[in-house]
DNA sequence: TAGATTGTTAATCGATTAACAATC
DNA sequence: TAGATTGTTAATCGATTAACAATC
């Protein structure tokens, strides 16, 4: 297409956000929409969701606003959601297992293929009907099933090597949910789910409002 | 303390960061470091590490550096992780499974005291040796057990009702896997997690990166 | 046409980086 | 003392917000 690659990365994760709302906009029958409505529905400034917007095109018209339902589609293409993902998870513990059966990764184009494991007690079981296979068999399944994106749930120990074998496979991204910085060659895309991270702020910001709240008095 | 709250949320964000770096320098006996080491494993630049931490006081010495152990901890304590969190999980589905048996959280000091959910198959079950309590039960368990954190494992329906018994409850935070945007009290903190956005910014690098390589050649 | 709202440029704000004096 | 590295101020960069002409 005709667009660049020069958006910031503060635009690319409002991105699922406006997808989101639009997507309950048309869910409640909403078929026109300005950026002072998306202002107030999303938070964001009408003028931060017009410039984002048009960083990948004049989705709008002049005087009205923007077309609820072709906004959306026009996102979701944005964002790559006009096609199908294969994926397969790696580590068959309770994350690996939420994740598959995840209906809504599913319902967006992300398809499991299937599960890996080192554990022989589960290889063979089926999980949500995605069957967990040994994890020698990793490299050959992604290169024979066209896998385009590999799920770490395996423990951080695990996770560099999984991720290895994810990339000699060939996979184009990597969402990675272990609590590792992985190291893959420069093509691989990685996306990083830290959760203790993510707890830890929150004990911070409660932490931070104790002491602002105990000043205040 | 002595310290105030205009902390960015850019700073916040990273502080998890250098507290699990420095673990890891410690895991290797290592006991200094300077920000400039810091900048070669974290990524961050000298420049930005010795500004972050100056956020919070001066805990280097001019021509030694940081003491990993006392940094360490230091940061522990700014990140609230030298005290004990009591947290129940709401929803038994797949996340609530896996996350009531991650034992970092717990290690940290996150402790899950119940699971709640509507189910009557499950209530009375026990995952990782908590408890699963019917729903009913959840606004009087948080005021007699002195509850925290509240992580919301819903369905997306369902996670403003948990939200509203959480805050009547009187949790201090909430830690919310649903896609959805709680409206809560200004005194409860908020973190999301969303998956599903995350996982839409990977198809979206990757579909990005396919563009601007087919456009090298 | 008049009113509304976009697309886009310019102004502002905040975060990151560079530089260096202070000091261990 | 000489060398190293912090703490901190100043400069730069990038992202957000404001403003308004274009136009539906």
């Amino acid at each position: 297409m005709e667009r660049f690659s020069n958006i910031s990365m503060a635009v690319v994760r409002r991105l699922p956000k406006y997808y989101r709302y639009l997507g309950e906009l048309l869910n409640n029958d909403i078929k026109r929409v300005s950026s002072q409505e998306l202002s107030k529905i999303t938070g964001f400034t009408a003028s931060q969701i017009r410039q984002d917007l048009n960083c990948f095109g004049g989705f709008g018209q002049q005087g009205y606003g923007y077309n609820a339902e072709e906004l959306h589609r026009e996102i979701g293409k944005i964002l790559g959601l006009d096609r199908l993902y294969r994926t397969v998870i790696i580590g068959a513990g309770n994350l690996g297992h939420a994740i598959a059966n995840y209906s809504s990764f599913d319902k967006s184009g992300f398809k499991t293929q299937a599960i890996f494991d080192v554990d022989p007690k589960i290889i063979g079981e089926k999980v949500s009907n995605v069957e967990v296979l040994h994890l020698d068999k990793l490299e050959s399944f992604i290169m024979q099933n066209d896998i385009t994106i590999g799920i770490i749930c395996t423990p951080k120990a695990y996770a560099q090597d999984a991720a290895d074998i994810l990339v000699r496979g060939g996979v184009k991204g990597i969402w990675n949910f272990a609590p590792a910085d992985l190291k893959v060659s420069d093509d691989v895309i990685v996306e990083n789910v830290n959760l203790i991270e993510s707890l830890f702020t929150v004990s911070y910001l409660i932490k931070e409002r104790e002491e602002t709240n105990s000043k205040k008095r």
